[in-house]
This record gives C-alpha cells, sequence and structure tokens, in this order.
DNA sequence: TAGATTGTTAATCGATTAACAATC
DNA sequence: TAGATTGTTAATCGATTAACAATC
C-alpha cells in the first residue's frame, strides 16, 4: 500500500464517494460504471476515475466497478476497517450530540470517555458512556489506549488542552473550538468551524442578491 | 459593489481571515502588513494580497491594512453586516447545541425559533427559543420572516424537510443531515457532513502510519 | 527623499477535463 | 467478435506564488 503524496482535493472526496457507494450497496446495486455514478453524484467520469486511480486499478474495462469492493476499498483506505478508541473534551450539547451519534461506531469510532470541567457533570453518563472532571484527563490517557480526541469546548482553553492532549501522545484531534490549534506536524488535526460555515452560507445569500 | 466570479477557494479562507483581524482588532493592533498576517495564519502574503484584491484595494502602500477597517469590509463581504433570521430543524442535542451558541447571534444570526417531530418537546424552550412541532413549519414560515434554516436532523427526513423549506420561500439552507440535497440553484446550501470529517481524520492517522 | 508595502502582472504549479488506446 | 468502459496520457483550466513597478 503505497499511496503516497495524493492530494487533498482526492482525500476530500473520497468520503462522498464511500456515502454513495454504501447507499448503492444497500440497495442492492452489484456494479456501477463512472459514468453512471458520475451522474448520480453530479461530479465528472473522468474526475471519479483519476481519483480511484490514484489508490489503484479498482474497475474493469467494458464491466465498470464492483461495489461492494470499491466500497470495501475506500473504507480501507480511509481506514475504516480499524477500530479508533475516542474520547470528547467538553460534555455540553454538542459533545453529548456526538456521543449520541451511534454511526460513528458503526465504522469502528467508539467513544470510551467524556471529559468536562463542571464538576455537577461528574459521574454522569451519556449512552453509557462515563463523564469524568477534566482534572483527570492525563491519567485516563495514560491508563487507556485512545487514537482520537474531540474538542467540543469553547476555544478559551482550547489551546491549553490541545497541549495536554499532544503531551499524553494523541496524534489525532478532530477540532470544534474556533481557533487554530499550532502543533507537531505528527499531530493531525481536523478543523471543524461551525461559525465559519455559517459565515460562508451567509455569503452566497449576500452574493446572490446582488446578481 | 460589483464581486462576481469569486472563486470558492477564497470565499473559503474569508471568514478566517475574518477571524485573526477580530482576534487582532481586540487585543489592540491598528495595522497589520500582509507580511505578518501571513506569519500568523501560515499562508503567504501573496495570497493574501490577492484574495483582497478580489474585492477591492483595502490597503496602503508603506503602511499595510488598517485593522479595523479591513475587519468590517470582510464583515460587509460576508454579509455580517446584515441580520439573519434562522430556524433550526430539530432540537435534539446537535439543533440545542446550535440553539445554545451566542456568538452566531453577536454576528447577526438570531435564531427565532426550533422545530422538531417529537410531541414532547412541544411547547418547550432552548434559551428563550421556542420549540414547535414540525408539523407547524409551513404555517410558521408563511407568517415570519426567516432566511436561514439550519437542519440538524437524521437523513431519512432531510430530503422531504428540505423541498418543504424551498416551497415556503427558504433561500439558504445549512444542512447537518448526511445526504446531500438536490435543490434548485437558486437556493444555497452549506453541508456539514461531521462523518465525513471524521473519516479525512482517519485517512490522516492511517496515511501518516504508513510513512 | 528613502523605506516599506501594496496592487497587479507574469510565472509556476496543481487539479480537472478530454481523449483514446488498452482490454475485459 | 463487437460493445463497453476502464486506465492513463495529454490538454485545459484555475489557483498559487513570485516579482516588481507604483505609490504612500
Amino acid at each position: 500500500m503505497g499511496e503516497k503524496g495524493i492530494s487533498k482535493a482526492v482525500i476530500k472526496r473520497l468520503p462522498r464517494y464511500y456515502r454513495y457507494l454504501g447507499e448503492l450497496k444497500d440497495s442492492g446495486v452489484e456494479r456501477i460504471s463512472s459514468g453512471e455514478l458520475s451522474k448520480r453524484m453530479q461530479v465528472t467520469a473522468s474526475q471519479i476515475r483519476q481519483d480511484l486511480n490514484n489508490f489503484g486499478g479498482f474497475g474493469q474495462q467494458g464491466y465498470g466497478y464492483n461495489v461492494n469492493f470499491l466500497y470495501e476499498e475506500i473504507g480501507k483506505i480511509l481506514g475504516l476497517d480499524k477500530r479508533h478508541n475516542m474520547i470528547i473534551i467538553g460534555a455540553g450539547n454538542l459533545g453529548q450530540a456526538l456521543a449520541n451519534y451511534g454511526n460513528f461506531e458503526s465504522r469502528g469510532f467508539i467513544t470510551k470517555a467524556m471529559f468536562d470541567q463542571k464538576k455537577e457533570l461528574r459521574g454522569t453518563t451519556v449512552r453509557g458512556i462515563p463523564v469524568y472532571d477534566i482534572s483527570q484527563l492525563e491519567s485516563y490517557l495514560k491508563e487507556n489506549d485512545i487514537q482520537i480526541a474531540a474538542m467540543a469546548i469553547p476555544k478559551a482553553g482550547a489551546v491549553q488542552v490541545a497541549q495536554t492532549l499532544v503531551s499524553c501522545g494523541i496524534k489525532a484531534i478532530w477540532n470544534f473550538a474556533h481557533t487554530d490549534l499550532n502543533l507537531p506536524k505528527d499531530v493531525m488535526v481536523e478543523n471543524v468551524h461551525l461559525s465559519e460555515s455559517l459565515m460562508r452560507l451567509s455569503y452566497k445569500i449576500n452574493s446572490c442578491k446582488l446578481k
């Protein structure tokens, strides 16, 4: 498996391919051509073939792609064949929303614990997941094998928490705090900046009216 | 204000500029050069100047950019000088998280109502925002001036709710459901697909290990 | 005036699309 | 074999970076 130098644009599209293939699979479709998939996904067939060929020849001339096989392969590329243990920092609404989202688990992302600074949340559970005090974060990480930390906390404490996570060996952070985390480059960060997303929608509304 | 044909890449970066300028403003910085900003934001100075010049000459040779002025101007480009009334479909954890997020209000996004299909939520409020039954959606939209609908519901009902929204004249949808909404192109959609974001993080973890 | 820094053009780089030979 | 559709190269398009004249 020697994929290297795959462009960000391609990676960004992979989960969407995965979603469409999953739906095709569920509706019993066995094979699909890049042309047919391109119609459904509203991208060019050329792009689909180019994207997939970054990782190997998954198709067959004259036939197309086997839906099940391609679904599994993209899953492997995305690392969904592996189990990932996750913790969530922040047990507010957003943290709870993430904890309650069962779909993650079916893709191998298992939420093992949550952390919050509010003393009154200590000892509670969300969908069976225990909520600990934030002061226990370091000792918890030392005793448990966690790969991913989701940060669903306000920006004020985010940079410091991120540093703690990194010092405890966490290599992947899913960041919902409205700030950039400048971390060592061996630490993977995926940002979800909701306010920026809302602003982009606002821009679209605004620029559309001008036409 | 004749901005047209602005590339998506530029628009995607605008909210980040806005965030950095807001922080500079709050910390009392009055002027900044593209070079200095480039260091802080980890992008090239060239890109900053190119991006800003899509909208007009906001800077001054030999001086740089006035932080306050630039902040205001980008705010106008993003439509943050206007008020946007918003509703949230789905009063689960995610819907509540959005409703509780006060920052949106300070940027002009006012959540006026929430809707859910669970009868027991009817009549409750979230941060003072009333939760109505989903059956009241159409009549509510006829009687109130709403610009944005956030959809924080599972994918099952999403396409149908989106159609209702559009038929009631909604032109901007902030979509958290894990599905694509194929709507008329005068309807603006901003997607937040959390599971795809998590998969990208997983990809990064996975591909990093291979090196 | 001298120094700094923009606005803008030109050069480079990367990503998308088109085309078609290979092949199932 | 004929038809279909991939894998892959070449052409196009767009976005980023570099360079520098304009100018504050």
